[in-house]
DNA sequence: CTCTGAAGGTAA
DNA sequence: TACCTTCAGAGT
């Protein structure tokens, strides 16, 4: 027997079936889709078995060794990575790491092993360690083609370089005692805690010991003497949250309980629900609802979040009303993240709640899918390969033949587009349980605030009611998008604005680091005040950073209590979780944050909500720019009054905009003139677009090169447009060009072959499957 | 990606 | 002739 491999290498000239040799001993054992070490050229690779074969012309050499027990690919995973394969081109390798965990990776690191110290070179002598062993980092990688040398220095072996492979998933183990009735250690009564102790209880780990007061000299005394069994027991690591949430049980109102009828009518067949929901109209209620519905039919549910942020609240209601509950995102450590896993795979998580990457979680059982705030653009993966957790997520269920459930208060385009033509179920709910009124909407126009001679960036409006919210101890969220827009400095005298000298971008000013640095290729130089162009000490920041906008809230509301949740601000690990911990118990009165603010937790203290520039949202260049745009100020305008009585405030220069308009009034008003749009500039849902880069050192050639693509391209049922210079014209010495194709339908591969066919050496190609990633 | 071997260069 | 750098090609 043989086995079809990937070998875990992301290279274009290895990116092929290799076929080895299945030994005896693992003949009846090797199934597709297990991990396999085998001999690749002079090296040992993991590789991925996608096939079982009985005959093979090529096979030489045998599979050294099997990582499974079950597969980490299952047939459902295989069809996905299939569904994947038909969508964007990719490399095998890299759809593999797309799909499962990083921890089931592998770590190849070298060791070099000095044999004749003599002879080594003495400024590489103090990476070696006292046992003469380098184990090289990524750092030490410049000094490999020296070690290989030294390696090979004829007639004499000064040093061997060998590659340790190491799994990177690990379990995690504690070292467990058990007391001994029949032990003959004389000097026990020194220990009469330890005899107490396991009288409670049978069996402690060494950190409850140590708590209990026992030095660790005192247990391996009593370990040698026999008195305790020491034994190695595997420890799973518990997610733990911040906050303090717990479902009550509510009693649904009619809207939702027809709701959960609807749904679970259905829970046998596959069938695409859109649910949408007006903000506070309880949308998780009818999940869980739903979710309980499922679990009685001893099936699994996968529920999905855009953000990480937003994964901490719902695992706690999860958690507070079902067992079992699994949580997977990138931000847990990977021993976590590996435990989680390996929960999953072994069928014993009932829910599984995660980010984008949960959607390829192994579920042997699934009974429903549930995508949260189904709008949101978190869920389509941008880099490396590309794809939709939506999309997935309905191809899943078209695997399993089961309903998927999508929420959302202001639905996409395309989902809503569907739902009107019959192809998603249409579910809505239009009241707030409570009653509450939706919050008022005000506009501030800033030009008027100019002419008034107001430069601040807050209004006299937005400052007098964030003041009235002081004292009346109530609470504000302040939006401040920076999307689209970074601070950079500028020379006062000539309006130079510094540029990276590889890439077409203004450099990003850093306040804190006194830096200049770009965004593309990390070039950086430190900030001088003397402009490079006119030599005047002129060059003065410009902007309107969030760190700014904190600094003159604080100095126009000095009394004021301001919380700042940013990228910056949640860098570690669970920083959220404690500013919206910090917010819930009114530490702060102003919540000052970018788009992540708006939406989490419900705030029953904050009954003002302020948008600075919210024209500054349109100016993303994307089509989907308006979409975004109001769906953010809707779901961020809705957060205010969600107990009291609630207003919000939207202040810029271009408030007249439809999607900013709209905030106002119905989604369906905004739905009918975005789509409208749409219709007639023939983008989805009407048309599919998708985008093709072409990039090049040569700013001529590269542009040629686009030309003839261009010309090749119109040989398939599309419309082409372009080539056109990219949003960003050069990265790291790079030009770069557009082509944009819309299409109803197109066969992919065709075009996969042909865009393959123009790549040349000194021209890259690629294709984007969705609109606006370049 | 990593290794190898051939080609073509330089120094003695 | 010995030793180097560079580059294409192969890996089952």
């Amino acid at each position: 027997m043989y086995a079809k491999v990937i070998i875990d290498i992301k290279h274009e000239d290895v990116n092929r079936f290799f076929d080895y040799i299945i030994p005896q001993k693992y003949e009846d054992f090797l199934e597709r889709g297990m991990r396999v070490l085998v001999p690749f050229g002079k090296q040992t690779r993991m590789g991925y078995v996608t096939e079982i074969i009985t005959e093979s012309l090529d096979a030489t050499k045998e599979i050294l060794e099997v990582l499974d027990v079950i597969p980490s690919i299952n047939e459902e995973l295989f069809s996905l990575m299939n569904y994947i394969k038909n969508h964007v081109p990719a490399l095998y390798s890299s759809i593999f790491s797309t799909v499962i965990p990083s921890e089931l990776a592998v770590n190849y690191t070298k060791v070099v092993e000095m044999v004749k110290p003599e002879l080594v070179p003495d400024d590489l002598k103090p990476y070696f360690n006292k046992k003469g062993i380098w184990r090289l980092k990524r750092k030490d990688q410049v000094y490999y083609p020296r070690l290989k040398k030294l390696r090979d220095s004829k007639d004499q072996e000064i040093i061997k370089i060998k590659t340790v492979i190491k799994e990177k998933g690990t379990t995690k183990t504690d070292k467990t005692y058990t007391y001994n009735q029949n032990h003959h250690y004389k000097r026990i009564y020194h220990y009469e805690i330890v005899i107490d102790l396991f009288n409670m209880k049978k069996e402690y780990t060494r950190k409850e010991l140590t708590d209990q007061g026992l030095t660790a000299s005192n247990i391996n005394t009593l370990v040698k003497n026999q008195v305790l069994f020491e034994q190695e027991k595997d420890v799973f690591r518990e997610i733990e949250h911040q906050f303090d949430l717990s479902d009550k049980k509510v009693v649904l109102t009619d809207e939702q309980q027809n709701v959960v009828n609807q749904i679970v009518n259905s829970l046998d067949k596959q069938e695409t629900f859109l649910l949408k929901g007006i903000t506070g109209s309880g949308k998780t209620e009818v999940y869980l609802e739903v979710i309980s519905k499922v679990i009685e039919q001893n099936k699994q549910v996968l529920v999905l979040v855009p953000e990480i942020t937003l994964v901490a609240q719902m695992a706690k209601r999860l958690k507070s009303r079902f067992d079992d509950v699994a949580i997977y995102h990138s931000a847990l450590s990977s021993g976590e993240r590996f435990d989680q896993y390996k929960k999953i795979q072994s069928g014993k998580a009932s829910i599984v709640l995660g980010t984008r990457s949960a959607v390829f979680l192994p579920m042997e059982d699934l009974g429903l899918v549930i995508i949260d705030e189904e709008h949101d653009d978190s869920y389509i993966q941008k880099e490396q390969v590309i794809y939709d957790a939506v999309e997935i997520a309905l191809e899943r269920a078209k695997h399993h033949q089961i309903p998927v459930l999508l929420g959302s208060a202001t639905p996409s385009i395309t989902s809503m587009y569907e739902a009107m033509n019959n192809r998603f179920t249409l579910l809505e709910l239009t009241k707030r349980p409570l009653n509450l009124e939706i919050p008022t909407i005000q506009y501030v126009d800033m030009r008027l605030e100019l002419e008034k001679n107001n430069t601040s960036i807050f209004s006299k409006t937005l400052l007098d009611a964030m003041k009235k919210r002081i004292e009346m101890k109530e609470q504000t969220i302040l939006l401040f998008n920076r999307k689209g827009y970074a601070p950079f400095v500028l020379c006062r005298a000539c309006g130079d604005v510094p540029q990276c000298p590889h890439c077409d971008i203004s450099l990003t000013y850093y306040k804190e680091k006194k830096s200049l640095k770009c965004h593309y290729c990390g070039y950086e130089k430190p900030f001088d005040n003397t402009c490079s162009v006119c030599n005047a000490s002129k060059v003065k920041e410009v902007g309107t950073g969030i760190e700014y906008v904190e600094q003159v809230l604080k100095k126009q509301m000095p009394k004021a209590r301001v919380l700042r949740m940013d990228k910056n601000a949640t860098r570690i690990k669970g920083s959220h979780e404690i500013i919206w911990n910090n917010f819930l118990n009114e530490e702060a009165d102003i919540l000052l944050g970018t788009q992540m603010i708006a939406k989490g937790l419900d705030f029953p203290k904050v009954t003002l909500v302020g948008v600075l520039m919210a024209d500054l949202l349109l100016k993303v260049p994307s089509y989907k720019s308006t979409e975004n745009a109001y769906m953010l100020l809707a779901q961020v305008t809705g957060r205010s009054g969600r107990f009291y009585p609630g207003e919000a405030i939207i202040q810029g220069y271009d408030i007249g905009h439809f999607a900013i308009k709209s905030v106002n009034q119905t989604y369906e008003t905004f739905y009918q003139e975005a789509l409208y749009n749409r219709k007639l500039m023939n983008y989805p849902p009407f048309k599919n677009t998708s985008q093709i880069l072409i990039s090049g050192e040569s700013y001529l050639k590269t542009y040629q090169r686009a030309f003839m693509l261009k010309k090749a391209l119109s040989s398939l049922s599309c419309d082409v447009l372009g080539p056109s210079q990219a949003l960003i014209t050069k990265i790291k010495d790079y030009y770069r060009f557009t082509i944009t194709l819309k299409y109803e339908t197109i066969e992919k591969q065709e075009l996969f072959d042909l865009l393959e066919a123009h790549e040349f050496d000194d021209i890259k190609i690629r294709y984007f499957p969705y609109l606006d990633i370049v």
